[in-house]
DNA sequence: TTAGATGCAAAGGGTTTGCAACGTC
DNA sequence: GACGTTGCAAACCCTTTGCATCTAA
């Protein structure tokens, strides 16, 4: 088997962590989705959590979010897309039926003398609960 | 003279503070800004730094980026803008000659049922200097 | 005179890490 | 049998805060 540096071996932690994470569309802090895994497997530790997150994240399995300089978010849908913050009640969601810009990229590129490989926006504004909810 | 709730008094530290962030482009953290400071006013604390630092955002003269999740990163530009971080030197470089897309956010508002107040957009890649280093 | 601001230092709190034991390949 | 992983807990480290003192208005 190749076990070239940096191979990583299946544990039923990090299967769970992942399944956990999979099955949420809520962008969960590793806080959140320790107590979730707790449930499934009482002794598992936070120090866990936070190692797979970061490995799961390095291989590209899943997103770290960093909205706010407070706490990570995780998204366990690691292709590129948009994320919408409501300012109100801080929801975090993914954005639907706008498309990722890549000509934007290439604007960014001709003026500023650099090469872009990715972009990530965030949105900030009323959720639709928050929206109907003030005056 | 209008003292109302929230009132903020002028004082020589916060001067400094503003001073010397609008003086440099680099986004620098709040320990950068407190180091260039110090050599002015030497005791000046980390604590006051932290300070007036959040009442500047907070009144819109200043910027807090939360780029990564380690330090926030604070710019003296308060208009909104682009910006552009390289993934192999981590600089952080304003962009130039693209304009904020406001269009975007229409979209987002029409197919996510939200109400979008403004977006913030980061690139990453390659600056120039790492562009010409690598292979 | 009064309430906002400062300096100092301790506390907070999310995240990381050292280490011995464990589990996967 | 190697070596990646785990659980535990302490360490990290950026940021926040309490409090007595100072100071702008």
């Amino acid at each position: 088997m190749d076990r070239k540096k940096g191979f990583i071996r299946k544990t039923r932690q990090r299967d769970l962590i992942l399944k956990t994470l999979r099955g949420t569309d809520t962008h969960p802090t590793a806080d959140w989705i320790y107590e979730q895994v707790k449930k499934e497997m009482p002794n598992i530790s936070l120090g866990t959590v936070y190692r797979n997150l970061g490995k799961l994240a390095e291989l590209g399995e899943i997103t770290e979010l960093n909205f706010g300089s407070k706490y990570s978010r995780f998204d366990g849908n690691a292709e590129n897309h948009y994320h919408f913050v409501c300012t109100e009640c801080g929801k975090i969601l993914d954005v639907k039926g706008c498309k990722v810009d890549k000509e934007l990229e290439k604007c960014v590129e001709q003026n500023n003398n650099v090469e872009v490989d990715f972009h990530t926006t965030l949105f900030y504004g009323f959720c639709s609960d928050c929206k109907n909810k003030k005056g």
